[in-house]
DNA sequence: AGTAAAACTGTACGGTGTAAAGTACAATGC
DNA sequence: GCATTGTACTTTACACCGTACAGTTTTACT
């Protein structure tokens, strides 16, 4: 008779998911770059190939990973308007992106979406249809704002690292290599703007939001 | 003495633009992946480590890669009001990032702009700047619209490829995977107007570019 | 002709994703 | 109780990657 009390030797199993949490904070921790197989089965207690009984391949596991960051996202209920709606998911998605640079770097080369990206652009759909959209409204609303909070993703990643005050150091260095007299407006813009104390990148994100949600709502009536 | 009809005996050196051209047109031609030193080696006739002779390393390459891109936007034009202007840049821009699609992925890791990439921005401030923006509102505006054509490209590059009606194709197939009474929304954009025959997800562009410019000749007077 | 710099090569190292085959163990059917 | 099957994982190996380091050649300039 086997021994309730011995559960397997091997002490549990690898899983999709397990795999998936680990992958996301080793990224999250290497400030973007995805783990090679052999340093996230190494965490896992594994040989490299353990993975591919879980995955058929890397390119799985990465797409994986974006839907684990699409969870993460707010989607609207129902009980908001949708401009309040869009908002806050656009909010919450800038935040995703923000915690998980290496997500936007992905995004441009995943292929087929996984069950948490489905469920997040369906929702929003439905959102912008009871909102008043007619489909093609709808479309138009939703390759807008994503575009938007996709784009702004990888502007703030290409951002010399905002960690601390170490940003203002970098974008004086760098700034300091660009001869004024070639570029006056750039240079005008970082000394008067951009490299004043209180500046932060951040901030410009809910004013485009804002603006681009106006628009909509503007145009919404006009989209048969 | 030398002879002058005697040109050097090794053909004509590499040069960092000679090296830039075969590199670009080699990640356009591998739609997508930049190539391997030893394949753009290769290719130019020469080893690989005859690269490091004129560039450090291979992010100095991409970073070459990325302000040639940059060098083929149409840049606005002094006679231009900025509405027009921004236009024009916009779709030159998102031409130039269909065209060479991998250069999106490498923007969100690039940190030291080349010469054409600062007389790019340079010059769009500039003109938003004569058209009347502050410099607070000229750089909500860049913020904006840069945002939009690089979101833009994301989106436009993880579709099915478009070469052809593979498209519809790739597209149907991924619908069937769908399920829809889970997705109700998705589905139904996906039937009733993304997979409608004459859909092309390109003409969103134009749309929402122009939906941001209105925004921001709506704005402009209150950024200060 | 001699020298010094520039352009390029050979070799090597440690890293990558993954194919193929092998091993250890649990569960199952008889 | 024992053979069979399936799951989870390991070992080994391969082709490819970026690049450090130390040559070697070719060119340019006295």
């Amino acid at each position: 008779m086997t021994e309730p009390a011995d559960p397997p030797v091997r002490r549990d199993p690898l899983s999709r998911e397990k795999v998936l949490l680990a992958a996301v904070a080793m990224a999250d921790e290497a400030k973007g770059e995805v783990p090679s197989t052999r340093k996230l089965a190494n965490r896992l207690g594994v040989r490299a190939m353990a993975l591919y009984h879980h995955f058929k391949n890397k390119d799985e596991l990465l797409d994986g990973m974006v839907d684990l960051v699409f969870a993460e996202v707010e989607l609207p209920t129902g009980d908001l308007d949708w401009q309040t709606a869009m908002r806050r998911r656009g909010a919450s998605m800038r935040e995703a992106l923000k915690r998980h640079p290496w997500a936007v770097g992905l995004m441009d080369s995943r292929v087929d979406p996984g069950g948490a990206t489905l469920r997040h652009h369906d929702t929003v759909i439905g959102c912008l249809l009871a909102g008043g959209f007619t489909i093609v409204g709808a479309a138009h609303a939703f390759s807008m704002l994503d575009s938007y909070i996709y784009g702004f993703a990888i502007q703030e990643n290409a951002l010399p690292i905002s960690d601390e005050g170490d940003f203002e150091a970098a974008a004086v260095g760098m700034m300091e290599t660009v001869p004024a007299d070639e570029f006056p407006h750039l240079t005008a813009m970082a000394a008067e703007h951009a490299l004043k104390p209180g500046y932060d990148y951040g901030d410009e994100f809910a004013i485009g939001l804002d603006l681009i949600i106006d628009g909509l709502d503007r145009h919404r009536e006009s989209w048969r």
